[in-house]
DNA sequence: ACGCCTTTTCGATAGTTGTCGAACATCGCA
DNA sequence: TGCGATGTTCGACAACTATCGAAAAGGCGT
């Protein structure tokens, strides 16, 4: 019998009808957070630390329990890895446009910086 | 001469380009804040006093320095009174859709609380 | 069984934030 | 000139946040 599966204690996810509007923008309100979305948007998955985000590990875990309690991603445990997604599709039932716009806006507000 | 116009220090607004991305997501994290960015969205600008929140006279003074600082909104000066009105056009240059896209979020957010 | 890797939890800390009350500034008006 | 109305500024304070290092937990490979 596996004895992996289900040992350390679930996740908390909130469900879709659940997810705060003030609890997303402040979870996108942060530079590191938000590069975390950024990358997240270009893959299906990925795993916490391999991101391109230069904060200690105990930083980096506490912003990817913002991003999932404030339901914008997903994690998912495998081994001693822990893969993170974007909630894109529950995002956009949620806050329909929500998301895109944000990550244009970034763009630009990037684009302005080194401009 | 007239003695009022241009006496006080002039109010600090950030010029459209300048206006940042963070700045703004987190102007509007706050419940307080964003129903002043509702109700301004209605009406071309209002007195300061005037608006449905119940927050002492200081503590609203000091949501809408954030805002204005922010880059949302704008203050203008008649008599003593302190007039603001929402940056849209600039909003909208700077990070188009943005803002209508937030308030549908937040009309979506509310119908979900009382539901 | 042991060590390594990945990630979290804990404790601490410095900085930020929302809030208030009291005091101050400005203006219009009597 | 003084009063009242409108807002701001100034402390002060409690709560929260981002950050770190040290320690611990869980899983994998040797």
């Amino acid at each position: 019998m596996p004895r992996s599966t289900r040992r350390r204690p679930a996740l908390a996810h909130p469900a879709t009808e659940e997810i705060d509007l003030y609890d997303v923008l402040h979870a996108l309100a942060d530079p590191t957070r938000m590069t975390i979305v950024r990358v997240l948007r270009t893959e299906p998955e990925r795993a916490c630390g391999t991101f391109p985000v230069d904060v200690a590990p105990s930083t980096l875990s506490h912003h990817f329990k913002v991003l999932r309690e404030s339901g914008v991603i997903t994690q998912r445990e495998e081994a001693n890895r822990r893969f993170s997604a974007l909630r894109t599709v529950d995002l956009e039932r949620r806050f329909p446009g929500l998301l895109d716009t944000v990550l244009a806006a970034l763009a630009r507000n990037e684009a302005a910086d080194t401009a």
